[in-house]
DNA sequence: TCCAAGCTATTCATCTAGACTATAGATTAT
DNA sequence: ATAATCTATAGTCTAGATGAATAGCTTGGA
C-alpha cells in the first residue's frame, strides 16, 4: 500500500482487468504483478476483485481504490510539476457538444489559464480523466460534487408552414407519429425522447445540435432540441413544457479538486 | 519518491530538522534515514535542506514537499478509514477564542458531523494540523485559500462615569496614557494596539475576551476590544473608527480540501 | 466430448533495494 | 584543546521483490 508504484500497478490492472496485458503494459512479469495486487489486497484487508468464470471484476473496495489511485497519481504529478517550476498542467474540462457550443462560451473566454477540452461528462470526472465536467446528471454521481448550473427547456423545431406551428402551446400528444431527427440509439437525449414522447418515426439520426439543425433545415424532419439552440430562418420553436427540463450540472471530484477547477466552476456557475 | 514511507520519513525529518532524532522516532538507523532523504532529493532533482554550520533548514522545495507529504499522509489515512467503513475522521477546526465565542456559534451548531476544535489559525491549516481555520489573516497565506468572513470594529470599553464616556466619538489621541487591559506581548491584538494607539500603560495582561472583560469590570483598567464583545453593565463601548477594523477570514488548504471542510466553510460564511 | 487457447495463480531460484554497523568529517560548547 | 553532538560515507548483509517455469481453471470450437 505504501508504494505509489503499487498504486499505479493496481490502476493499470483495474483498467484492463487482465493481469497478463496489464503486466505487459507495466513492463513487469505477470506473476510479479499478481503478487503485488495480492499483497495490496491483503494489506488493505479486503479482496479487490472477484472471479466469475474467467472474467474478473472489481469489488466495491477495488472501485474505491481505483478512484483513489487515480487521484493520488494526479496529485503526485501536479506536485512534481509545481516543484520543477513547470507550467501548471492544463485543466481538463469534459462536457458535451451542446454545452460547449451554447452554454460555456463566456466562462471559457473569461478563464485565464491553459485548458484542454474533452467530450465527456460526469464519468470523465469520476475516472480522473477530466478535472471538471459539465453535463446532465447521470445515474451514479457518488464520489462527485454536483452543482446545478442551468435548466434548459425542450422545444419542437418546425417549419412556419407546419400545421403544428399554428398552435401556441404544444402538448405531447400532438407529437404523435412525427418524423423526427434524433440522436443515435442509446444517447441520453434519445433515451429521454423515447421515454417521454408518444411513438415517433426516425427520419434521420444526428450527433450534435448543429447536424440536427442542418437535417431539420434540409427538411428531413422536425426535431426536439434544447431551447438554447438558435432557431433557423423559416422555422419556429414551440415549447414542450410537458417534457421535463434538462438540468445541466457542474461536476467536481468530491475530494481534492484542483484549485483551478474550482475557479472555472465558479466562472461557469456565475455565467 | 514513490514510497509513502519515504514521504513520512521526510515529514518527520523536516519537522525535527535532526536526522538523529528523526531516525529514532522512525525506528530507523540514522544512516538509513539519511540515504532515504538523499535519494528523495536526488529523485526530485533539488536539495531539500541546507546546512548552516550544524543547523539544518528546509529549502523552498523542502517546504513545499513538507506540505505535500502531510497532505498525502492525511489523504491516505482518510482513504483507509473510508475503506474500513470506519466513521469519518472528525473535522479539525482551528480558530481563536474570540471567534469561537462570538462568531462561530451558529455555524458550529448547524454543522452535522464530528468536530475537533483547536486553538490556532491559518498556520494550523497550512501545517496540516487543522482542516479549516478561522482568524485574522497573518503574513503568509500562500498555499491557502482565503475567504473574507467578517469585519469587526474596535471599541473602547469604559465605565459610564469615565470622562471619555461623555464624548460621542473618540479619537485615538484621546486614548493617550490610558490604563489598558491588553493581551500578553507578542499576541496579534497586542501588536496592533502597540502599532496604532498612542502610548498607554499596561494595567493588566489577559488572554481572551472573557478575562479581559472581567478585569475591566473589576476596575483594573479599560480595554480596546472587538465590537462583538457584550458590553458589561455600567459600561459603555465607544467606537474607535480610526483603528483599522479587524478582518476575520476562513482558511482552507488551497489544494485538496476535505469536502466536509468546504461544507463547514460555507456554513460559516453564510452565518 | 475432448483438446487447444488464454487466462490466473503458485513455486522456487535469483537479484537488488534498502537496512544496519562502523567510522570519518564537521561544528559547537566547555 | 577536547569532548559532545551531528551529518555523511563505505561496506556488508538480508528481506522482499522479480522472473522463469508451470500447474490449474475456464471457455470455445473441432
Amino acid at each position: 500500500m505504501n508504494s505509489l508504484e503499487t498504486l499505479r500497478s493496481f490502476r493499470i490492472f483495474a483498467e484492463t482487468l487482465n493481469f497478463t496485458h496489464a503486466a505487459e503494459e507495466l513492463h513487469l512479469s505477470q506473476p510479479a504483478l499478481h503478487t503485488k495486487i495480492r499483497e495490496l489486497a491483503r494489506s488493505l484487508g479486503q479482496p479487490l476483485y472477484l472471479k466469475q468464470g474467467r472474467q474478473l471484476h472489481l469489488t466495491e473496495a477495488g472501485q474505491k481504490l481505483l478512484v483513489f489511485a487515480r487521484e493520488m497519481e494526479a496529485r503526485v504529478q501536479d506536485f512534481q510539476r509545481q516543484l520543477r517550476g513547470e507550467s501548471e498542467q492544463p485543466l481538463r474540462l469534459a462536457s458535451g457538444q451542446g454545452a460547449y457550443r451554447y452554454l460555456l462560451g463566456p466562462a471559457l473566454k473569461a478563464y485565464r489559464g491553459q485548458l484542454e477540452l474533452r467530450l465527456g461528462g460526469a464519468e470523465s470526472v469520476r475516472s480522473g480523466l477530466a478535472h471538471l465536467g459539465v453535463g446532465v446528471a447521470p445515474a451514479d454521481i457518488s464520489e462527485l460534487e454536483v452543482q446545478p448550473f442551468r435548466e434548459v427547456g425542450q422545444v419542437l423545431l418546425i417549419p412556419k408552414q407546419h400545421p403544428l406551428a399554428r398552435k401556441r402551446r404544444l402538448r405531447l400528444r400532438d407529437c404523435r407519429d412525427l418524423q423526427l431527427v434524433v440522436p443515435p440509439p442509446g444517447r441520453p437525449q434519445r433515451l429521454r425522447l423515447e421515454e417521454c414522447l408518444p411513438p415517433f418515426q426516425v427520419a434521420a439520426e444526428a450527433e450534435g445540435w448543429e447536424l440536427t439543425l442542418y437535417f431539420v433545415v434540409l427538411g428531413l424532419g422536425v426535431a426536439v432540441v434544447n431551447s438554447f439552440c438558435p432557431v433557423p430562418k423559416g422555422f419556429v420553436a414551440r415549447e414542450l413544457d410537458e417534457l421535463p427540463a434538462v438540468s445541466y450540472q457542474v461536476f467536481l471530484p468530491k475530494a481534492y479538486a484542483r484549485p483551478q477547477a474550482r475557479q472555472l466552476a465558479r466562472l461557469i456557475l456565475n455565467s
